[in-house]
DNA sequence: AAAGCTCATCGAATATTCCGATTTTTAAAA
DNA sequence: TTTTAAAAATCGGAATATTCGATGAGCTTT
């Protein structure tokens, strides 16, 4: 019977594989680096092969090292979600679930969302990160975060995937420069749109969805939020796409800007909740799905 | 930081799940009884919950228990594979593969296969069992095979499958009682059909292969193998379909019986050979399913 | 009742883990 | 080159955890 890695020696690994440095990772794991250093040592050894190169000055992982920490990962989630589990299957809706949100999505529906969640799942503690989608996927399969509330499709491996609703795009004009109520897709200037940068999956769904590409599309700015783009189209600089919760929020409110929707196409994106397809609370999430998803569709609430 | 189960409780949930029985499960985890109580209830408490339910005489599980063993199971599995990952890494090619194969298969093949590999694969030590295929589709998922080679389709969860080449059934008649040296398929009396037993695999896929429902085929003999069945039809008592392999390896060569194959349709099983899907030895295996594959292509070998 | 299982409990022996100081190795700075 | 600094490996001993064997308690069977 030779002798398994141990969890220690895994969590070891990848708390090294996160900070490429003994000393940080020991601190992270709560250990003295001396201790670490021999628990990847005993794993090298009892594997009887280098995981870790260590040239002084920095720390680096072999191919093998690198797949082992992937595994080693997974199998930390896996075991993390066992007590899960359990507790999930004491009482399912108690507890905290962290939840990851886009920022295209965050300000705008968390406002009317939060307070709805906490009257339905009382006993849920939300606790909320805004990152953007990849960063978020990262999160979620890292075993940081529970779930996503998130814009699909985007690939985030094989998580399960709840789409909760559609979120309608509308154009927004310079104040006076709509050429009417409702537009045509093809009146959609794609010189003048002015679009979050590369990364936000708001740029790419809107594009799609207007069946754009966004290669005329201007680059000179690298946008990082909705309400920076407001005040330049609000200033003749541009266009621009907005998800209608955004408008629903208010964002339009204090800016002088024309609001048109489409005449020959529906644009949207889809909203949707995520999770690790291992995670045994699914049921949870599901009810928070669903809180979100009604909460979403009566605005006055 | 509560702390998450050890390793070594969920060996002890496992074995216990597995005996169903304190003193034999500490016997087969190499510990004594109190020890492995102790491993269980620190387990429960530290998840909060109860996993079994212990009525004197007889340990049940709840079905918490039950998930939670299932889980465990899969958590160890991917354990175990770590290991393999990096000897894997090290020497492909050297080892010892735990195989199963089912008896329609085995007696016919291996005598020609295992040489081959053993010349092939010099470093490769094989260990062979032979069961049906549900048997060994769950040995394989609980880790205690690394590959099984069986007949497809046979659904096996999500393991992956290399298909390899096919097998092509024939029939045997009573020596005489041939309608000729191929027959249309319409001329088998599925009235006079003798069969394996129900949970042999090459029980459904014949018929399948054949067109066949085996709704009439004659049941009132618990047939275990086709060694018992071939004596049988040459005595006159049936009919019945054989793997060509088993043709091939000289199953009829002392039986009086007539082999004819089928003039309309070409009715074939697939081999092929299985593993699960994060056993980090693919490499090796599409080896061993080259090797079994060119093996079975050259009979005279 | 008594005997026989079976699982839980407990104290003592044992094994292991972990720390903190120190050493070694390497890279950068003087 | 020498010095300095940083980082990982090493080592002995103390703290901690694990395991065992014996024993106890609860239930069944005889």
């Amino acid at each position: 019977m030779s002798f398994p890695p141990t969890l220690k020696q895994l969590r070891y690994l990848v708390a090294l594989h996160k900070t490429n440095h003994f000393g940080k990772a020991a601190d992270a794991s709560h250990v003295t680096q001396s201790t670490l250093s021999a628990g990847i040592q005993e794993l090298e050894s009892l594997l009887g092969t280098q995981l870790v190169e260590r040239t002084k000055r920095s720390v680096m992982f072999t191919a093998l090292g690198e797949e082992m920490v992937r595994r080693a990962q997974d199998i930390l989630n896996d075991v993390d979600d066992l007590t899960d589990l359990a507790s999930a299957a004491k009482d399912p809706m108690r507890g905290v679930v962290r939840m990851g949100v886009i920022p295209t999505i965050a300000p705008y529906l968390l406002p009317r969302v939060v307070p709805a969640i906490s009257k339905t799942l009382p006993d849920l503690e939300l606790h909320l990160r805004e990152e953007k989608s990849a960063d978020l996927c990262d999160l979620l399969r890292a075993g940081e975060l529970d779930v996503v509330l998130y814009a699909l499709p985007f690939d985030c491996g094989d998580a399960h995937e709840m789409p909760l609703f559609p979120d309608r795009f509308v154009a927004a004009f310079p104040k006076g420069e709509a050429p009417g109520d409702s537009i045509h897709s093809s009146e959609l200037d794609e010189e003048r749109l002015l679009l979050l940068e590369e990364g936000h999956c708001l740029r790419d769904h809107a594009l799609a969805a207007c069946q754009l590409l966004g290669r005329r599309a201007r680059r000179e700015l690298a946008n990082t939020s909705l309400a920076t783009i407001l005040p330049m189209v609000s200033a003749g600089h541009g266009i621009t796409l907005l998800p209608g919760m955004a408008v629903e929020a208010g964002i339009t409110e204090n800016i002088d800007v024309d609001i048109v929707t489409f005449s020959d196409i529906i644009p949207t994106r889809m909203i949707g909740l995520i999770w690790r397809k291992t995670n045994p609370r699914a049921p949870t999430f599901e009810a928070l799905g669903n809180a979100i998803r009604s909460a979403a569709a009566h605005p006055t609430a």
